[in-house]
DNA sequence: GCGATTTTCAAGTATTCTATTAATTGCTTA
DNA sequence: TAAGCAATTAATAGAATACTTGAAAATCGC
């Protein structure tokens, strides 16, 4: 075997660990929550549905792929993503799935039963009206996820606080809210909420790496009251 | 199991096909062969040193997986990519690899003997000048893959041929060559065949896809004459 | 040293992957 | 319509790997 292919071999083998690492359904889970915030190990397991052993597991395949990190805070281990390339090769990887996968945009068209598809307004207009500060911004996660990173200039008030914070919320200002991205409804349930008190509100299916990708800049740290 | 789960469950299912795809070196170095050009098996499988029935199985997978397509030529098959997507994917797993994994960085270190990469001018430098129209930039690679795609503008003069038409050259300008990328040295060749001949020439390390990553635009067809 | 958290270990099961040879299919073209 | 070529499929075999779980061990803050 000549040089060159031992190269090639040995170059695409290096490449293929990162294709190994996302190449299981529960890692790719696993970077998606901690692309939101960094978790300690129990967290994961609750959230991806797994036992902690199992996590551990494949944290570990993730940090041998150099995906995750880890450091330990008090008694606990808190795993994070090795750099914001992660995220946003995740955000490729699905992107590329939603173009090429039939089957994606079949389960979303089967599962988001909310009303919100049917505005009349498109993400375009939408992120227009934010760009010129039309619009204000609410972030719905938990606001834990808020200060590991969020939209600049964004509010936080997590969708269980909806309810209760409402009342502070500029009725006469357009509302745009996002969760944690295309998959996940939360900002869904906030505008339904919102426009049953007579809020002009819309939904954007964008996640903080979306948001990024798109040019608007992050701000992490809690929110100024 | 309910509703939320079973729909995370299946999207990262999904998503994770794509992971599996390009899980393994073999299949990787398929999808860069195929961002050069579109083959049919038999050259996949002589590039990529594996039996025709092995390149169809892996062919296969990645079809299975929507990477690439096929379309019959004559009495052969031909394979392509299925999406620009799906370059511009694979880019982002190596540029990711290339940042995070150090063995990738040591390799190449290791395996380039060149000169070029001692070169006073730096890659910033050079685009700008290529940009400015103030260089001439060269495709070494073999014709049929400049056909396929190329940096809009550049000259198709293949390395093979390189001897034969230098002196068709701009011996008063600054030549730019490039070929499929920073794993291939047809470029470092060429430049110093280039230099041997007192040409100011220059590698920039960079493929097609890298090339559009950065805002260039590409063309495809032959070389006007 | 206690306690909480995480990692490791061992085990089992299942699965999966890759590569090879041989047979077959399906086209093209003579 | 038959020959010939390219590609796919099948069958196989062995290796390798993967996933999960329960129990034990390690780590570290307190």
């Amino acid at each position: 075997m000549n040089d060159e292919r031992l190269f090639k071999d040995t170059i695409y083998e290096q490449l293929a660990r990162i294709g190994k690492a996302v190449s299981s359904p529960k890692r790719l889970e696993l970077i998606d929550i901690l692309s939101q915030s960094s978790r300690p190990v129990e967290t994961l397991a609750s959230l991806a549905d797994l036992s902690v052993a199992n996590v551990s597991q494949h944290l570990k395949a993730l940090k041998s792929a150099r995906l995750v990190e880890s450091e330990k805070v008090g008694v606990q281990v808190f795993y994070r993503l090795a750099s914001p390339s992660v995220a946003a090769f995740i955000r490729e990887l699905r992107l590329l799935g939603e173009e090429r996968l039939a089957e994606i945009d079949q389960l979303v068209r089967e599962y988001r039963t909310d009303t919100t598809r049917f505005d009349p307004v498109d993400r375009d207009e939408l992120l227009r009206r934010v760009r010129r500060g039309e619009a204000v911004v609410l972030d719905v996660r938990p606001e834990e996820e808020y200060r590991h990173a969020h939209v600049a200039g964004a509010l936080s008030v997590p969708l269980r606080e909806l309810e209760a914070r409402i009342k502070d919320l500029p009725a006469d200002r357009e509302i745009v809210a996002y969760c944690r991205g295309a998959y996940c409804l939360m900002a869904v349930d906030a505008v339904e909420k919102l426009r049953a008190r007579n809020f002009r509100a819309f939904r954007l299916d964008l996640g903080v790496t979306d948001w990024q990708a798109l040019g608007f800049a992050l701000e992490s740290g809690s929110a100024t009251p």
